[in-house]
DNA sequence: GTTGAAATTAGTACGAA
DNA sequence: TTCGTACTAATTTCAAC
């Protein structure tokens, strides 16, 4: 519950889009990631809106789903699980279900996701050693019939993770790297880009880049949970 | 800054273990958890504390550094950006404080870990439209002279986030899947798991399971940004 | 959408157990 | 250390503009 921003999570259906997300909204939530703990009077001035406003805004972005919830950031080193490792899952087909069953059981895995690519999905795990994300993969992931195999590797260094992306972050893109679109939403020319579920392995213009489409039989992937 | 959970991350030294984390600390964290925006008098009463305890035991965490910061969970969808991807890189050698550098001038990228495995670093980025994905990829990975290779994979849902991982959660995980070691946590018997940065990467107990070691070449990769 | 004033709640300080 | 209480400051709510 509460956490899924695809669409083959559970029986809750998409509903229209609620709220149009205006600069305000965006100024709020830039905020909001950087502390979640300001008081509304305080998000209120920092935004330039009125408390009565940023009361209203505020409510709206809750009710509306667009912040799901509030939590604290916290150092997995010093709470004693200083040890993150991926685990690549290759998952037997028409047992998707089953899988995101048995992962519901599972406190320890902080995120998962599917993927195209070699691999089904991508679960990430927290453990206090070395020898735990082995048990976990040997007894537990085995254990599960959906999983037809698993690849480990582990995280030797988080370098970097930011509360969460928006929109607004690419403002202060400019003029760095190659030149950008005029419009960087929903670009409506006809783009060569690879969409996801449509393998393709050669390479790509520069040579050095990748992309993985899904692998074979799993197109209609979104919709078989 | 603000993000190193790791320890190769800046100049700052690690310290010692500046707090004991007891019961009463993971249960406050796990109601932080759940929501980061609670009172603490409403925390103390969670807890079940006083608040004047509660409010003690807040700070501590806070100055300790075992809470890093407060954030707001949200609805990427809804916020504008529904496309996420992985990308893996492979990392030119002596070339990571670079590769670091241009890292943090990307505001899009939203997680990024240096892994033992195939790749030496896995990023995550959450984009508009698939477009912007591979515009990102070609355009501007593709100009850091640190960027060996990259191969991109696309999320196609996102099945569980959690946002932290505690000891605690294990608790809950008694009876199920294959018989647990009676200490969790720092388990003192020589275990055959295992370490990462030796690869190695023959078939384990069950067969379907593998476990990826660093590439050759880097095993020294924390000390060397 | 804004401002101001009342009611409530949060944060702090301190003595006692 | 932890608890309970009193005190001060801030926030939220609700009103009128």
């Amino acid at each position: 519950m509460s956490s899924n921003s695809g669409s083959g999570g559970g029986a809750t259906g998409r509903i229209g889009i609620g709220l149009e997300l205006d600069a305000t909204h965006l100024k709020i939530l830039e905020v909001l990631r950087e502390n979640g703990r300001v008081s509304v009077s305080a998000l209120a001035e920092r935004v330039g809106i009125s408390r009565a406003n940023a009361y209203t805004r505020f409510e709206a972005l809750r009710a509306d789903g667009v912040i799901k919830r509030f939590t604290a950031e916290i150092d997995h080193q010093r709470a004693g699980l200083g040890i993150v490792a991926l685990i690549f899952v290759t998952v037997r087909q028409q047992m998707w279900r089953q899988f995101r069953a048995q992962l519901a059981q599972m406190p320890e895995v902080e995120y998962c996701a599917i993927t195209t690519g070699q691999h089904d999905a991508m679960i990430q795990v927290r453990m206090a050693d070395v020898a735990e994300v082995h048990a976990m993969v040997t007894e537990r992931l085995a254990n599960i019939p959906a999983v037809k195999a698993t690849e480990t590797v582990f995280i030797l260094d988080e370098v970097l993770r930011r509360p969460y992306v928006l929109p607004s972050d690419r403002e202060r893109d400019r003029g760095r790297g190659a030149a950008r679109r005029p419009t960087p939403s929903a670009s409506p020319e006809p783009e060569q880009g690879p969409g996801p579920g449509q393998g393709q392995g050669q390479g790509l213009p520069l040579g050095k880049m990748r992309f993985v489409g899904a692998a074979e039989g799993r197109a209609a992937l979104r919709d078989e949970t």
